[in-house]
DNA sequence: ACAGAATATGAGCGATCATTCGCTTTTTAA
DNA sequence: TTAAAAAGCGAATGATCGCTCATATTCTGT
């Protein structure tokens, strides 16, 4: 029996030394996606960086594309450790609340390592393996999918999937935009700003009800599309 | 004196023959982006693709990035193309029919080859070069700001810097994800609606004037920041 | 018809990079 | 103490890729 298991395996970990390459190897590479950009980010690098060789890294990684995934993982996991809870109190609150709490916590997830999540988003070819890691969205999506569904009579909107779709889109690109390519033009009171005007564009969507508008968007809106629930 | 007029001097285009190599150029680029992705788009296969030599291309473009470059340029000026008046049209309407306007053009840009736009926005490297390619949208920008410095007065914002930010961020994210992501999801109706509900989002955010909230809404936003014009 | 300019060619150079493998060192457990 | 397992090493391999250049073909004006 042609035994691999000390060529292949890839990806054990279980001595306290091995679990200390691994971190390294972690570091190293945000350090230089940051630092250097991706292009930069070889395995041979990465490794000198980390003060380990090429082959350590290929022990506990079976390629460079699983060592970038593993590496946005752990960013994301960063993301939800700092951010969990602050979004279980935000079920039971009102909508004008919640909403502001929502983006504030977008916000604060962003600001989790701003650059790497830059270079995150920027820089790393979404191809291969790297593809299939936008499952991140996808939870908040249904997330606040559920939020509306449980609060639907204090809304006006009745396709919540559309609903959902718009607000979590519009957060998302505020509060990444603002953060990541705007922190410099935008002042600290212009971000804070930022969160009340985002809120306030959710929530009027939202709850909306304006004052007196019959005849204008009204009619704009082709009716029958939405059939009243 | 070293000539180097005959190795050097990349870009020329004179003749009918050249003209036509340089569109081989730019189709083949586009369709390798397109079915295959950045990845396997090299010199040597999108020379091959566009039944040309190597040397042949880089008579015509300094480096791969240049080529890349001017594929990038070339979309945005088809999308310019199809939607220039479209825009100039807007200035003149008043808020609701110019914001619909606005999202319905946004859609329509995202609509001129979506699958290109899709590789250029997701799989391209932003480095080097191609870093600077993000002008376009500083250009939507402005013009979105100059509008409504010009319809000011009907306008419940103050701050129409952030204010376009807003606006701005959130129907370029809305029309990019619906098109791009999401046109398999969303039906043809689904779209349309979409248009409705972005439309929707941002006049209400800009107009506002919700009816009766004093004390909700108003107090969470910390008073005072917009100083009143 | 002809010369010079423009255009096209593609084998091959040099560099980079992901990955491997035979080997050494360290740790574990009996 | 010791043998086996775990972890670590890094020179070497093979493949790819961007790009050049010496040469060949085509075009243009005269």
């Amino acid at each position: 029996m042609a035994r691999k298991l000390l060529t292949k395996p890839r990806k054990t970990a279980s001595q306290e030394r091995s679990r200390a390459t691994v971190d390294a190897l972690f570091e190293a590479t945000a350090r230089i996606l940051v630092k250097e950009g991706f292009d930069k980010a070889s395995t041979n690098r990465i490794a000198e960086v980390a003060g380990v060789s090429v082959g350590s890294l290929y022990q506990y990684f079976p390629s460079k594309e699983a060592l970038v995934a593993a590496v946005i993982k752990r960013h994301q996991h960063k993301i939800m450790h700092t951010v969990r809870g602050e979004l279980a109190e935000v079920l039971a609150q009102p909508v004008e609340k919640a909403i502001r709490k929502l983006v504030a916590v977008a916000v604060k997830s962003h600001r989790v390592d701003p650059r790497l999540h830059r270079v995150l988003a920027e820089q790393i070819p979404r191809v291969g393996e790297l593809e299939k890691l936008e499952t991140f969205n996808r939870e908040n999506y249904t997330l606040f999918r559920t939020y509306l569904e449980s609060h639907r009579d204090e809304l006006r909107v009745d396709d919540l999937e559309l609903a959902s779709f718009v607000c979590v889109t519009s957060i998302e690109a505020l509060t990444h935009n603002a953060v990541l390519h705007y922190s410099k033009t935008f002042s600290d009171e212009t971000m804070e700003a930022l969160i009340d005007e985002a809120a306030y564009l959710v929530t009027g969507y939202l709850m909306g009800s304006r004052k007196n508008e019959a005849g204008s968007l009204s009619d704009q809106r082709h009716a029958g599309l939405h059939s009243p629930s």
